[in-house]
DNA sequence: TAAACTATTTATAACAATTATAATTTAAGA
DNA sequence: TCTTAAATTATAATTGTTATAAATAGTTTA
């Protein structure tokens, strides 16, 4: 149910200790339905922690993705943006505005075993993403 | 046929200067079946061209990406790959070793037009990788 | 062919995201 | 409350990539 009491108590299982900072960086992760950077996270929180480090948030976004609570994405020339995880899901990203969207698909079973039957390998997991333009963006597009 | 002289006159017909460095960037990209790095390119071609700079290396590389010739690849943390474009493939990329080896699937449509329908998102394209263990990694965790 | 123009390369500096380091502080169990 | 390992802070370093300006090399025009 409460979302924010469940990763705490995940932390807690797994003996990563609950400061304010990590705190305050789930919550923000948790309540922000965009997809922030690091350096968003850093400056939502300056105001609560004035002498906060950039590297508490580096450092603990690492341990929550370790831990599972936190995806990282990861494109290219632009920053890492942070994902709270709750259910499975996909993004879909608008090439102009860089707007996150998420969406369901079932899980793309199909591809990865056929994958591991041509390559040999051992498959843990994938990665898809869907680009284009957001309906704001189309719309300003056309004028 | 030969990849080489199309991709040449690609450059040509969109009226790119063919310079002895972009000659060697693309000859590279082609014979290199890996996935180089700009570094790795930087530094292969570095006997030839004993005082080509980095930046020639990542300008030919936009360049290339711009005509539609190579492909960039971005994960996380690392730097950029670079793909010399020839049939449409994914890739499968071994998180012990960092191998990336491709294979062949028929596009992902169904998925890019239930996202486009549920997100209103004009779409354009996707991508899509597989993570695990390839057969060597895999053969040397179990001893 | 020579002059003029433009694209390209080079060398270097700048930049931005992220990580490492070392000193200080703090959470949580005894 | 005391203790100790873990976390935070401040800062510096690192790394991949891009910007800049000068030098060079192709092209086009006269």
């Amino acid at each position: 149910m409460n979302q924010l009491k469940e990763a705490l108590d995940t932390l807690k299982e797994t003996g990563v200790r609950i400061t304010p900072q990590r705190h305050a960086i789930l919550e923000y992760l948790i309540n922000s339905m965009s997809h922030p950077t690091a350096d968003d996270i850093y400056k939502a929180l300056e105001g609560k922690f004035p002498n906060m480090s950039v590297a508490t948030v580096y450092n603990n976004l690492r341990v929550f993705r370790e831990v599972g609570l936190v995806k990282e994405l990861t494109y290219g020339d632009a920053s890492s943006r942070f994902d709270f995880v709750t259910t499975h899901h996909y993004h879909i990203i608008c090439e102009s505005c860089g707007k996150i969207v998420d969406f369901h698909y079932p899980g793309l079973d199909e591809v990865e075993h056929l994958a591991s039957h041509v390559t040999g390998f051992k498959v843990a997991n994938h990665r898809m993403e869907i680009y284009g333009s957001c309906p704001e963006c189309v719309s300003k597009e056309v004028h």
